[in-house]
DNA sequence: CTGAAAGCGCTTACAG
DNA sequence: CTGAAAGCGCTTACAG
């Protein structure tokens, strides 16, 4: 092992030291045929003596690829974000392929910047889930051959492969539920509304209540209040005399979370909630929490599998794939209008 | 814009386009000082024109920084880990660098392979929450100037900066919180006893029992099963009318997730539960789940201060920090024994 | 089965 | 303020 602390053997250091040249090491290192087994063995002796490990950004310089994938997130540390980095891995890992991860913070320029810094490092391919609504600056990339891969949202602006969710299907589903259980004055609390995701599931809503005969009014839509201060005060006015709402279809995630404790104890069991996506502990609630979930494994597997095609060769013009929901109902959407107490 | 397939343009097609020397491109990129404004005009244009961004694979093999940085987690997609990685890619992006991440399953081989794999890319410095019990492996590339930095638990068999949190006294409050409440027979669920953070969580399990004249019955301790199906039927058997404990410290998130769903909602008030780990929702429970919690956060903020510190030239001996743990007060651990109902 | 030469796209270490 | 030369550590494209 070399003990010149800082400096690091090269294949020209094994190469010298087995007797052989540079290109022999190459060959050893990267297990191509046509090596003796004694030339095999000397280099394998060298190797290990100084400790040698092969430099892949030299590696990536020469051939052109470096076997690594850019993935932009909403926010890492997000469950939704953090399963569908998951997913990506281990199609990545089972490529041998590595993947740099980062947050946008649902922000435009942050998502804009982060995505040009990966194409710096030059990834092989790229998987965005975008906060922006304008994907031109990739344009010169996807012409020197960057693949991209939209998912959660489409790409915007430009023409790119998408994976996605039924949202306008998974709400629809969401507020029938409620529909059926006898609701006809249904509040929805979404994200702001220029989010496609937020959108599309508004629309859903909509679809359902339309669909079954029923009025919406303004009052019972609330559009881009996510923190839970604003989630409480909303659910107040909804759920108050004036406006009298029995349930609610929550929009995402957090604002299922701000639903939840901004209703009391006791509301819990009188005003029906259905949340677009999965938490956990949710069938330990009481009443368990009935959701409308995607399946960010899912998404992000598919995501992965189209990139690596295209990686592999795929020219085929750009696919949009739809992900379905589910509907998994523990109790909350099942509370009738007018029940007393859970 | 480069409308050629394939082709990028590099700093020479820069500077043949602006008629200067590939050094002068490479300041106006840089930023660097000592060009007239001519001439940053004329390159800043050439760049515009040809689509052109500054390879990084190139740049870090000339100046031997990739600016990058390996995170090796348990398990990228649970929240300990995906928050740690958030406040490492916080750290990170303020100072330009990038985070691989990756997840070693709790194989000691996966997490050799990866953190080796992170070397031959010549990452900056490493960030390990260790799963294996040796980490000689590393030496060569700690000699030839690799920095590390452990998390959760500390390097074996080798010397390195370990950011840990005080298991030890987090499970022994949690312990005496409920002996405080009456409880003599206490029952507790761990990880596998050869993972450091199990061990020291059951250690301050015994310190409390001990400190506080208690007995411990073997029975009482199920070392190893994370499970569901293990965790309810190991719950099933402490809380029998045979061994008959009134509370639960279950030693980790998954565990405590296991206890929840195989208490029965009337047993979820009568035998008291406190969790190592916070959970999403805890507080919605009903009792509320109490639990001692870790700062994720703050152990990834602090072990990239410390790598970012050794990337800077800190040569001090290799440092141990232990952060403290807080006990949130819910309901669930305020049970008292024998008590009919919550 | 083995190797010599050139080059990937930058930055370093100079010189003027 | 600007640039020519060399080199980072590999692989490519040959040749023998």
């Amino acid at each position: 092992m070399s003990t010149h602390y800082g400096a690091r053997p090269t294949m020209n250091d094994v190469a010298k030291r087995a007797g052989v040249a540079p290109k022999t090491v190459s060959r050893v290192v990267n297990g191509e045929p046509g090596v003796s087994e004694a030339t095999l063995a000397r280099v394998r002796a060298a190797i290990a003596e100084l400790g040698f490990r092969r430099n892949d950004g030299a590696r990536s310089l020469r051939s052109g690829r470096t076997a690594s994938i850019g993935l932009l997130l909403e926010d890492i540390a997000d469950p939704f974000s953090s399963q569908l980095n998951r997913a990506v891995e281990e199609a990545a890992r089972s490529r041998g392929c590595l993947v740099l991860a980062g947050s946008s913070a649902e922000d435009p320029v942050r998502e804009r910047e982060l995505a040009l810094t990966f194409c710096s490092r030059r990834v092989d391919g790229l998987i965005v889930v975008p906060a922006g609504d304008d994907h031109r600056y990739l344009l010169p990339e996807l012409t020197a051959g960057l693949a991209a891969v939209f998912v959660d949202r489409p790409a915007r602006r430009i023409e790119a492969d998408a994976v996605l969710t039924d949202n306008v299907g998974g709400a629809r589903e969401g507020a029938a539920h409620l529909i059926r259980h006898g609701h006809r004055r249904i509040g929805f609390l979404g994200d702001l509304p220029h989010i496609p995701t937020a959108a599309e599931r508004l629309r859903g809503y909509r679809e359902a209540m339309t669909g079954a005969g029923l009025p919406v009014s303004p009052e019972w839509i609330v559009m881009g209040s996510t923190g839970p201060a604003e989630v409480g005060a909303a659910v107040e006015r909804l759920t108050s005399a004036q406006v009298g709402v029995t349930a609610v279809l929550a929009g995402n995630n957090r604002i299922t979370v701000g639903v939840l404790r901004a209703l009391s104890a006791q509301d819990r069991g009188r005003i029906a909630v259905v949340g677009f996506d999965d938490l956990e502990l949710a069938d330990l609630l009481s009443p368990g929490l009935t959701v409308v979930v995607q399946d960010p494994e899912a998404l992000g597997r598919a995501a992965a599998e189209l990139l690596f095609g295209r990686l592999a060769g795929d020219r085929r013009p750009p696919r949009e794939l739809r992900f379905r929901t589910r509907l998994v109902a523990r109790g909350s959407g099942e509370i009738r209008p007018g029940t007393a107490c859970g």
